[in-house]
DNA sequence: GCGACAG
DNA sequence: ATCTTGTCGC
């Protein structure tokens, strides 16, 4: 299948790559986590992953490529804008990640299959979402208590979950990629996030592919 | 028809 | 995503 250019070929490409997306929870805990991220500077961008060990946090590989945008961004379409480099960056990697933690939605999209979905299933590697904002869905009030969930509704079905990872801060949205539950992927998120609101793997990646576009 | 709309 | 100072709170 080839890479699409425009909407209608990659709404395409979703719809056949959905039915590719397992629900199944892998069951192995994973040792090595990684977060990703990609910043932009007009059309230049930097995608970084960076890998971490689960029980320590601590940083055990990373990579960032540069490159530039071939797929401007269009709300449903995010994963085009990105994952290329993305995987470029994953190529790079010194290590295999058995998680990966993305920046943006997985299940909680229009047609269930965001970013997380999406680089999951053409990697093979367990994926999850953690976004800092909804796309699809609403939930109710959740308790101001850190470890706090609630269940993220779209059109009747359950496509993620509203988790407030410290007491008081603004929810995280955690959404099923591939290969992981949503109660493991909540379960990933809380411990990857035990002083910040949003996970170290994601804060991370974060720093990294902005550092990548300003030193290049 | 009018907004909303991951990053 | 990115543009952007000070400011309220722990």
């Amino acid at each position: 299948m080839e890479w699409p250019t425009t909407a209608v070929e990659a709404i395409a490409v979703q719809e056949e790559l959905r039915g590719h997306v397992d629900l199944t929870d892998v069951g192995k805990t994973p040792r090595y986590v990684a977060g990703l991220d990609v910043a932009y500077d007009g059309d230049r961008l930097a995608a970084a992953v960076v890998v971490l060990d689960r029980d320590t946090l601590a940083e055990v590989d990373r990579a960032v490529v540069r490159g530039e945008t071939t797929f401007p961004y269009v709300p449903g379409l995010f994963a085009f804008r990105e994952v290329p480099a993305l995987l470029a960056a994953l190529e790079q990697l010194g290590t295999t990640p058995e998680l990966l933690v993305c920046d943006g939605q997985g299940l909680a999209h229009p047609r269930r299959f965001g970013l997380a979905c999406h680089l999951g299933v053409l990697t093979g590697i367990p994926a999850i979402g953690a976004a800092k904002t909804t796309f699809v869905g609403s939930h109710g009030e959740l308790a101001r208590e850190g470890g706090a969930t609630a269940e993220l509704v779209d059109g009747g079905e359950v496509v993620g979950a509203a988790v407030r990872t410290q007491d008081g801060v603004k929810p995280v949205y955690v959404s099923v990629g591939h290969r992981v539950s949503l109660r493991t992927a909540i379960d990933h998120v809380l411990r990857l996030a035990p002083r910040y609101r949003l996970p170290e793997t994601t804060r991370l990646a974060d720093r990294a592919c902005r550092e990548g576009l300003s030193d290049g």
